[in-house]
DNA sequence: ACTCAGGCGCAGA
DNA sequence: TCTGCGCCTGAG
């Protein structure tokens, strides 16, 4: 079926975001297995002149399939409103240019956007995306060559390290995080996954507050305030989010502040005042804009 | 072989 | 409260 929401669906897969790596894309069909009410449906989309193209198998019901599809494509955000906003500033006014189309990638799987977001950390987008995708094909649940992210239950009792395989197994077979890449954030991941178990119910973070969320998720370790406002912006829909790295940093300082030198969370608190219920977009339209403008190499 | 990028946690100021 | 170091890995 089509759905009639501008998008450019291959720059919102490739946007390197952090809530997922991209769908596996084939002949322009972008496809991945989708959890809908409790059971696992393929859903492959494409690019239909401007529109989205969706089909799906599985027992979904149309509706909640459909509801779904918008929800990780985001295709109700009302994308020309959001570019007379840009064209409303002198600073913003090119990136509508640069990035026609692109729309927030949001998390089919709220835990598997923290755990990639606590990797993301100190990291690089390649390593990132190599590293999640290895950590599906390793415990999660195949579907037709699709792979479901690990759930919580399953990721708390991933060992650490070699060694840590070596005393608790007996063997070393790679069935472990570090052999995924993950480095230091082994740890972080095991801790995480320990406390959206036993202390943090990730069903109530959707009914809280930005503020109450951001408190919420900062105690998890491994998430500071960038890895925060991913997870709220990507897994949870929180719109107001500024996630603020050096890019980010650098592209703010450049584009507001003459190229002064200004602390990350001074960032943070500056997009959130001036781009409100914008900023996770602007935020977004910022970084493919340096990156595609030439800026990104100007301002290393 | 070596250096560096990248956000977070922690120790020490 | 703030500052600066070390963490792990792969790219250059």
């Amino acid at each position: 079926m089509i759905i009639k929401a501008p998008i450019d669906l291959e720059l919102t897969q490739i946007s390197g975001q952090t809530s997922q790596p991209p769908w596996i894309c084939k002949d322009n069909v972008f496809t991945d297995v989708v959890c809908v009410d409790g059971e696992y449906s393929i859903f492959s989309v494409r690019q239909s002149d401007d529109f989205l193209d969706f089909t799906y198998t599985g027992n979904a019901t149309e509706k909640a399939a459909l509801e779904n599809v918008k929800k990780i494509y985001d295709l109700d955000f009302d994308l020309p409103r959001f570019y007379d906003y840009l064209d409303g500033h002198d600073e913003l006014r090119e990136m509508s240019k640069f990035c026609n189309g692109l729309r927030l990638f949001q998390a089919k799987d709220p835990f598997e956007c923290i755990i990639s977001s606590i990797c993301s950390a100190n990291n690089s987008i390649k390593r990132w995306t190599r590293s999640i995708s290895d950590m599906k094909m390793k415990w999660g649940r195949n579907f037709n060559d699709y792979y479901t992210f690990p759930d919580i239950e399953t990721l708390q009792k991933i060992y650490l390290d070699d060694e840590d395989e070596l005393s608790k197994c007996g063997c070393v077979n790679d069935n472990n995080l570090k052999c995924c890449g993950v480095g230091y954030r082994a740890e972080y991941m095991r801790k995480a996954s320990e406390i959206f178990s036993l202390e943090i119910d990730l069903s109530e973070i959707p009914k809280m507050s930005y503020d109450e969320a951001f408190e919420t998720v900062l105690k998890v370790p491994g998430v500071g305030p960038k890895v925060a406002d991913c997870i709220l912006l990507y897994g949870f829909g929180f719109k107001e989010a500024f996630p603020s790295d050096v890019w980010i940093k650098r592209i703010v300082s450049h584009l507001y502040f003459g190229g002064k030198d200004i602390k990350v969370e001074k960032v943070r608190e500056f997009g959130m005042e001036e781009f409100g219920d914008y900023a996770g977009y602007v935020q977004l339209y910022m970084f493919h804009y340096a990156r595609k403008s030439g800026l990104m190499e100007k301002l290393k």
